[in-house]
DNA sequence: CACCAGGCAAGTA
DNA sequence: TACTTGCATGGT
C-alpha cells in the first residue's frame, strides 16, 4: 500500500532531517524569484544572484520591471540561463503588477486552485515553478514534483520512471494528509536526500536514510 | 575533460 | 501527444 510507504519515508525523513527551514526568504516576494532563478539550476548560484540584487535594492517587482535587460541579466548572471531568466523575471513582475499591484501579500487570501492556473499562464512559469510559490511564498497545500522526487518515486516503486508531473503529484495528494506543513517539509526531504544521497548515476546509496523501504 | 543542477518553451512529426 | 533542442553559469 502506497499511503503507509509514503508515511514510512516522510517519519523516516522527519526523524533524519528535522526541520530544514524551507524555502530560505525574507519575503513571498523574494521566494517567488528564487522559484524563477533555481529551475535546472543548483542553489548556491541562485543565491549569489538573488545577494545581488539585494546588494542594490533592487528586490521589488516594480524596480525589476522597470530595469534594462542588459542589467537585471547581469545581475542575475550566476544563476545561469540569465536571458531567459531576466524576461521571465520580468513577466512574473507583470503579472503581479496586474493581479495585486505588486501588493504580493495579497495573493495569500487567493484560491490555491484559481491561483496555480493564473501562474501557468506566465510565460516562464511550470507546474514545478508555480507549486513551489503556491507552497512556498503563499502556504498553499500543494506537494511540490522535482526531479529528485521522480528518481526516488521511481526507485521505490511508487510511481513509474516517466510519469507526468500530476501523477506523481497525485500519489502524494490522495495518501498523504494534506496538511500545508507536511507538504512543504516532504519536498524539502526529498531534494535534501536527492543532494546527497542519490545522485544520478548512483543507486540507492548506503547511508541513504529511506534505504530499504 | 565530462557531467550535473530545486525547468520551461518552442519547434517538429 | 511525444520527442528534441536551446538556454548558461558554476561546482565536482
Amino acid at each position: 500500500m502506497k499511503k503507509q510507504k509514503i508515511r514510512k519515508i516522510y517519519d523516516k525523513l522527519d526523524k533524519y532531517f528535522g526541520d530544514l527551514g524551507w524555502w530560505p526568504a525574507d519575503s513571498a516576494f523574494e521566494v517567488i524569484v528564487g522559484a524563477v532563478l533555481t529551475q535546472n539550476t543548483a542553489w548556491k548560484n541562485v543565491e549569489k544572484a538573488i545577494e545581488q540584487l539585494k546588494q542594490n535594492k533592487l528586490l521589488d517587482p516594480k524596480k525589476i520591471e522597470s530595469l534594462s535587460d542588459a542589467r537585471l541579466s547581469r545581475l542575475i548572471r550566476s544563476s545561469g540561463y540569465h536571458r531567459v531568466k531576466s524576461e521571465r523575471l520580468k513577466a512574473v513582475c507583470r503579472f503581479l503588477e496586474k493581479e495585486c499591484g505588486s501588493r504580493v501579500n495579497k495573493l495569500k487570501k487567493a484560491g490555491a486552485a484559481s491561483l496555480r492556473e493564473k501562474l501557468l499562464s506566465v510565460k516562464g512559469i511550470g507546474p514545478e515553478t508555480a507549486d513551489s510559490i503556491l507552497v512556498y511564498a503563499f502556504s498553499k497545500p500543494v506537494f511540490v514534483v522535482d526531479a529528485y522526487t521522480r528518481r526516488i518515486f521511481s526507485r521505490h516503486g511508487l510511481a513509474g520512471k516517466d510519469a507526468s508531473y500530476d501523477e506523481v503529484q497525485s500519489v502524494v495528494h490522495e495518501n498523504f494528509p494534506m496538511a500545508h506543513r507536511k507538504l512543504n517539509q516532504f519536498h524539502a526531504f526529498l531534494v535534501e536526500t536527492g543532494k546527497r544521497f542519490c545522485k544520478r548515476k548512483k543507486g540507492l546509496c548506503k547511508e541513504c536514510p529511506i534505504k530499504g523501504l
